[in-house]
DNA sequence: GTGCGACTGGGACGACCGTCCCACTTCAGT
DNA sequence: ACTGAAGTGGGACGGTCGTCCCAGTCGCAC
């Protein structure tokens, strides 16, 4: 194995984790699991973490921060909110149904986190930037429809956060792509009955 | 330990896993753990069930064909379509309120249910059971305040086990009541606007 | 080139896991 | 009372887990 300093070697460590975590669940992400998709031994596991918990700390963090705008509005013209909305929950959905096995993993991390009570806050800073998110695409989607939202911004974003949860786990269940889509639709006329025009 | 004949002790098995389940999280459910919750030795497990994995599956059936109306619409005469529903919705955040790491332990056996091919189905069956109750909320809540869902009430359903879902994962995180309850008077929201008047 | 700190590999550790074995006890049917 | 089946208890098995140790190797500063 090539020498590599153990910075770098903490994020290769963090992406193998990743893959493990997706492809078998946290449960099947051993130190050896995660050192075998790496290619790398089991020393270097340790030289450059303390311990398993540290690297999943750090998994969670890092996943959360790479986070990505997945329901950002698609502003199209002429279309009115439920129309942005829905099409942007239509791009979640093919997100998901695209990489399934990365939202699986986000769930599995936050029911992680959840069991351990100095492990919880890294939940809360997970859900919180998924707040964020939604809130920043709900003002998009708003101020490219004209319209404003009746309640604080901050409540809607977690009724978008709640739904897409819903979805999220409904479609992992199911994996039935139309009523996951009917979904999204009632989703977004429900919505988009949040706001009035400007 | 009295003698007692295998059947009662799978049932007394299963009532300890699900403890087990609720409060330490389904890694740490082993064999061990159960039968000492359940005040047994190791030998009544393996005499009463062949693997730990069929005990798994027999708690989750277990636990899904348990599963009651949570979401029971409160019907008093005189409220529009929405405040029923509210009040339903504000119902099962009491539940879940009451009782957060039982529905923990639901979502950590859906999760594990994903995780292999065979036990997808036990997720589905699960899903589809959440389904059912849903639709038949929605209809008591409906036919009382005189109003018919414009889209099929199967669709409808799915929606609120979604928003369900949502409001159970977000609560979970934050123990947020008031956000949780600002959620659920939008959901409600939301979900009335889906019907008209008869 | 020499030394020293950074990094590596393999093997070992104790703990815990699911499962199994076997001698033993209890009980129901006769 | 006798017997065979049902149920029990404790200890042991092989395997895997997280972690650790340590001798060895590399690369850079001097």
């Amino acid at each position: 194995m090539a020498r590599i300093p153990a910075s770098e070697r903490r994020n290769a460590l963090v992406e193998a984790a990743l893959r493990v975590v997706s492809r078998q669940g946290i449960a099947q992400a051993t130190t050896r699991a995660i050192v075998a998709e790496a290619g790398m031994s089991l020393a270097s596991f340790h030289y450059a973490f303390d311990s398993r918990d540290e690297l999943i700390d750090e998994l969670i963090a890092t996943v959360v921060a790479r986070e990505q705008q997945a329901v950002i509005p698609d502003v199209v013209p002429g279309q009115d909110l439920r129309q942005i909305l829905e099409s942007g929950l239509l791009r979640y959905l093919e997100h998901l149904e695209a990489d399934p096995d990365h939202e699986q993993a986000m769930l599995e991390l936050t029911q992680y986190a959840l069991r351990s009570a100095e492990r919880h806050p890294l939940a809360v800073a997970q859900y919180r930037r998924y707040a964020e998110l939604a809130e920043h695409s709900l003002e998009i989607a708003a101020d490219a429809a004209g319209t404003t939202w009746r309640r604080p911004v901050a409540e809607v974003a977690h009724v978008l956060v709640a739904f897409t949860d819903g979805l999220t786990l409904t479609w992992l269940v199911d994996r039935d792509d139309a009523a996951a889509r009917a979904v999204a639709r009632a989703a977004a006329d429900a919505l988009s009955r949040m706001a009035d025009p400007r």
